[in-house]
DNA sequence: CTGAAAGCGCTAACAC
DNA sequence: GTGTTAGCGCTTTCAG
C-alpha cells in the first residue's frame, strides 16, 4: 500500500484505494452532495481503512480558508474574559471553526506582535477586546481585509465591527444607584486607563453621573491598580489610609471589589455600614461574597456568542445587519448601603434595578 | 509591482524586490544566520516595504511544522482550568508556539471529535486533561506519532507523557486533616465519576483515609453533581435533607464547596460549628469566602507551565528527563472545624499542613 | 553562502 | 458526476 513520504496516508492514497480520482475523493470529503452515493461510500470506506485524516495546511493553502479564528484578549486570567472566551469557543465550534487564543497581559506593545503572529499563522477572522488598538494592528488587519470584530465596547473603530455594551452608561447607571443611597464621597478603583478606553469610560461614566448630581469626582480618589484581588486590597489599603475617607468605593471589576471587601474586613471596617463597595461584571461569585456585592451585570457570555456569530457571518459573507448594543443591568446587593451620615436603617432592601443602555 | 493572485505579497515578491533568490529570502526569514548580513538586510527591507506577512499554511505544508499545539480541556468554565490554560498559553508563547483550545464539556464522546478536528487542522503536539480517554483518541494520536502530554493526573497512560499530581494522595491528605478534627460522618460531593479518573481517585483517596481510620465512606453519602456553584448548592440541599447528616462535607472542587457553603448559610447552618466543608483546588477565592475555605492547593499554573515545556521538549526532540510529580498542599482554613460532638473551642488554630505527593 | 528545482497535500477550475 | 491539471506559497534538498 503506497503512501506518501510522511508516512501518513494522503488523499491520493485514499483515491487510489477507492479507485476514484483525486478530485472525486476531495469532493466526497468536502461536499458529499457533489458525488454519487456509490462514490461517496467507496471513499468513506477507503478513509476508514487507511485511518486518513485531512491535512489542514494543504487545505488552507489551496483554498485560502483555515476555518479558524484568532482571539486576542488582555488576559485569560479574569473570570469575565474566561466566560466570554468559553462562550466564544463553544459557538465557533458549532460553526465548524477553531479558536486560537492569546493574550497580551495589558502590555500595549505586545498586542501587535500577538496579532501579527496569529495572522501569519493563518486565521479567517479576528476578535479583539476594545476599540482602542495600535495603528499597526488596524493597518495589518485592514490591509489583509481580515474580518474583525471588537468586543466589550461600542464605539466606532477605524476598522471592523463592534459587539458590546456601553461601559460609560453602565458605570453611569451604577453610580446613580450609589448616589441614590446618599453617597457624596465616592472613590473609584480602576486598572490603568492608558490604552484602555473601557477603564476610561467607566470612570467617566461615574464622573458624569456625579456631575449631574452637582458633585465632582476627585482626581486623587481615582486609584489605579492591577485588575486583581490583590490590586483591590492594595487600593483599599491606600484609601483607608487617606486623611478624609470616601463613603463608597466603586471598583472597576468584581475582582478588584472582592479584594477591597476583604481588605475592609481585615481592618475591621464593616461593609456596608461604614463603607459601601461596588464592583463591575457580575461574575458568578459576586452574589456569594459577604456581604453580596452590588455590581453591574455585563453580558460576557452573550458577547462571546454574538461576536462568534458576527465574525463567522463576516467571514462567510452573510449579512447579519448591525448587532444592537447589548444591555447591562445594575444589580443592587448589600455591599451598597446608605451613606453613613444619612443612614436610617441597617439594611437596604434588595432592589433589582433594571437598566438598559 | 507584480503580486500573486491573492493580492498579498508572497515571498517571491520579496525575493524579486530584494534581488535574491526565493531560497535566500526563505532562509533570511527562518534562519537569519544562514545568509550574509547584506542579503539579510535587503530581504528585511523588501519585507518592510511590501508589508509582507508569512503564510503559515504554506510553511506548514512544506515544513510539516505548524508551531502550534492543541489543548482540549473539559471546560474553560472553571477557574482552575482557566488558570492552567493561562499559564500554558503564556509559556507556549515564549517558545514561539500558538495555542488552539477547545473543550468537550464533559461529554465523553465529544472529546474524540474535538481532538480529531484539532489534529486535522494541524498541531505539532497535544495536551489533554487526565489519563482516561477513548481508545480512539489514543489510537489517532499514536498513529500520527503526535507528541502528547496528559495533565492533572499521574498514572501511566497507554501513550504520552504525564505532568500532574496525585489526586488520590491529595484527597487522602485532606481527609486525614478532616479526620484529625474528629469527624467520623463524612460525605463527599463530586462530579460524575464515569470517564473521570480524577473524580474517582479523589473519592477513593478519601475512602482510603477513612478506612485507615477504621471508618467507612457510605456509598449513599457520595453525591454526584455538576461541578459548579449551583451543583454545590444542590448537593448540600440534598445532604441537609438526609435523615442522618454528616458533620463534614468534602467537595471535589472549590466551586462546589462555595455553593455548599452558600446553601448552608441559606439554611442557617453555621459553618464550621454545625457543619464542616472542604474544597479542592485552592482557587484564588477560596481564601476569601466566609468562613475561608479549607482545601488542597493544586499546582494549576505550574501544570500549565510544565506541560508546555514538556510538550515543546517532545516536539523539538529535546530530552527533559521525567517530570517529577507535582506537589499539592493541604490548606486548613476555618470552614473545617472540630466535629460537633468533640468540639472544645470554637475556632481551630489556622494550621498550614504541608503535604507532598 | 546562494540559486534552481522539486515537491508538501490539497482545492478548484476545466474539460469530458 | 468525474477525471485531469494547475497551482496555492513555502521549505528544502542539491549543485555550484
Amino acid at each position: 500500500m503506497p503512501q506518501s513520504p510522511t508516512g501518513r496516508p494522503t488523499l491520493e492514497d485514499v483515491a487510489r484505494l477507492a479507485d476514484v480520482s483525486l478530485g472525486s475523493a476531495s469532493r466526497a470529503l468536502s461536499d458529499p452532495g457533489l458525488v454519487k452515493p456509490k462514490t461517496l461510500k467507496r471513499v468513506t470506506q477507503a478513509v476508514e481503512q487507511l485511518g486518513y485524516v485531512r491535512n489542514g495546511a494543504a487545505r488552507a493553502l489551496a483554498s485560502r480558508r483555515t476555518f479558524s479564528v484568532g482571539a486576542v484578549y488582555p488576559t485569560l486570567h479574569n473570570p469575565a474574559f474566561a466566560d466570554s472566551i468559553h462562550a466564544l469557543q463553544q459557538t465557533l465550534w458549532g460553526f465548524g471553526y477553531q479558536l486560537v487564543v492569546a493574550s497580551h497581559e495589558y502590555v500595549e506593545e505586545r498586542e501587535y506582535e500577538v496579532v501579527r503572529s496569529i495572522v501569519e499563522r493563518g486565521v479567517d477572522g479576528l476578535i479583539l477586546v476594545g476599540v482602542e488598538h495600535d495603528q499597526q494592528v488596524f493597518d495589518l488587519v485592514r490591509h489583509r481585509k481580515l474580518p474583525l470584530v471588537l468586543t466589550w465596547s461600542l464605539e466606532q473603530p477605524p476598522y471592523g465591527h463592534t459587539v458590546g455594551f456601553s461601559n460609560r452608561q453602565a458605570a453611569y447607571d451604577l453610580t446613580r444607584a450609589v448616589l441614590a443611597k446618599g453617597h457624596k464621597d465616592i472613590a473609584v478603583v480602576c486598572g490603568s486607563r492608558k490604552h484602555n478606553e473601557r477603564a476610561r469610560q467607566r470612570v467617566s461614566g461615574t464622573a458624569d453621573a456625579m456631575a449631574d448630581h452637582g458633585l465632582t469626582l476627585r482626581e486623587d480618589w481615582i486609584v489605579e491598580q492591577p485588575l486583581s484581588v490583590e490590586g483591590g486590597k492594595l487600593a483599599m489599603r491606600h484609601i483607608l489610609a487617606m486623611a478624609q475617607r470616601p463613603t463608597a468605593v466603586m471598583c472597576n471589576t468584581d475582582t478588584l471589589a472582592i479584594g477591597a471587601l476583604h481588605e475592609c474586613r481585615m481592618h475591621g471596617i464593616v461593609v456596608p455600614d461604614e463603607m459601601s463597595i461596588t464592583g463591575y461584571d457580575d461574575i458568578e461569585l459576586a452574589s456569594l461574597t459577604i456581604p453580596p456585592l452590588a455590581t453591574v451585570h455585563i453580558p460576557t457570555a452573550q458577547m462571546g456568542t454574538l461576536s462568534a456569530r458576527r465574525l463567522v457571518g463576516l467571514i462567510e459573507d452573510r449579512d447579519l445587519g448591525e448587532t444592537p448594543a447589548l444591555s447591562h443591568e445594575v444589580i443592587i446587593r448589600e455591599s451598597l448601603g446608605q451613606a453613613p451620615s444619612t443612614r436610617r436603617r441597617k439594611k437596604a432592601p434588595d432592589v433589582h434595578d433594571r437598566g438598559a443602555r
